[in-house]
DNA sequence: CAACGACCAGACAGACCTGTCTGTTCTCTG
DNA sequence: CAGAGAACAGACAGGTCTGTCTGGTCGTTG
């Protein structure tokens, strides 16, 4: 059992049942991801060196480059690990309703958990792609990332019933987005719950008729 | 006069009406200027060294620490500078039209505008905040930017006679950050029209009854 | 026991960073 | 003409960055 708690994201790994080959002890690589999630997200993946995440995941240097084989794939792991992680916490909200509207209308729920976090500092994806060039290995990471999302939308818009639904999921996309930069930029939580309130309406007007 | 001709930029030569202590040559602060904001806005006010922005303005490293003192102080002017292109547009923009109603709309046509710039990459602000700390200089300008906005949008809403004009301006800056992150993000740049669309729609919604 | 694999600690190379400093050239002013 | 000021080029210091490499320690396996 780990002695640190990162008291966020579904641990997940190992458990003693397969002790084989596995050590009981959480893996260096479960290690270096939560200490690469904790800096990355708090600073930046640039102004945060190799150095910071072996100390805190107290790991051997020569074991990151092992592992992961470069900072840049690291990077790639730790967006890989938030996308698996929002995932998760969307489906998980999602699955409270039964309808594709209220469905629709979590998402912002969604939204509300997250803002309430002390250590939301915006979206992880749209901070590391301001510190990267098209085509990065950020760039194609966070795509998967918007891809996935617009798909959820859209699917959802569709089995709620849209009339345009690809035109609904843009508008909710965009309330979406809109309020993780409110979130941030004016440091106002309180924005998700605008964000569902004009997306009820516009969710009810792309359904009528 | 100099050897290297900086080739970009209107060079605005000056005449030599004026020839008193200013010289006829574009001052060293406006070329290091120029440079700054093509690259920092480019790659990311962390990423560009120093030694590519004189190289770039053809600037002595010694003159821009007598112009600017710090690299942070020469980030800052970079901002500031930044927000002042970015009021001069929208007010030009807002001065096509008359009443409140067409002008919170025309927010929306100079995002349109913006995304057909084939340099756009993102909101400069989001972008520098993203490679800052809270309480860094990158955050205290970018305050005032969101300050100025959403005085900017709350003054029209309340002129157009909206109900709420805090809560109209609260949802239509929802939807102008949800476009340039939609544009960044999804290069997406026909965004602003699906977001003026929805303003429309709340716009009208909050000045009727 | 011996060998092996996983990991740790830390030195090191080579590059790049910010900021300072020296010395030179040019232009404008008195 | 003489001197002052502005700007040039570039070396330099001290630090940090990524990535490699050496050597030591521990637990497991044959």
């Amino acid at each position: 059992m780990p002695t640190k708690s990162p008291s966020t994201l579904a641990a997940g790994s190992s458990s003693t049942l397969d002790a084989g080959h596995v050590s009981g002890q959480r893996t260096a690589r479960d290690r270096l991801l939560d200490a690469a999630d904790e800096l990355f997200y708090e600073d930046g993946v640039l102004s945060v060196g190799i150095d910071r995440i072996i100390e805190r995941a107290g790991v051997a240097k020569a074991t990151l480059y092992s592992v992961f084989g470069s900072k840049d794939e690291l990077i790639r792991a730790y967006l890989h690990r938030r996308h698996l992680a929002r995932e998760a916490r969307i489906t998980a909200k999602l699955a409270l309703y039964d309808s594709p509207r209220d469905k629709l209308l979590a998402l912002y729920e969604a939204l509300d958990d997250l803002f309430a976090d002390r250590t939301f500092r915006g979206c992880a994806f749209l901070n590391a792609s301001a510190e990267s060039h098209p085509g990065s290995t950020i760039a194609v990471v966070s795509d998967e990332y918007r891809g996935w999302l617009r798909a959820l939308i859209v699917g959802l818009a569709t089995d709620a019933g849209a009339k345009d639904p690809k035109q609904l999921a843009e508008q909710l996309t965009l309330l979406y987005d809109g309020a993780i930069v409110g979130a941030k930029m004016d440091r106002n939580p309180s924005i998700a719950g605008a964000a569902r309130a004009v997306a009820e309406t516009l969710v009810d007007a792309a359904i009528a008729g």
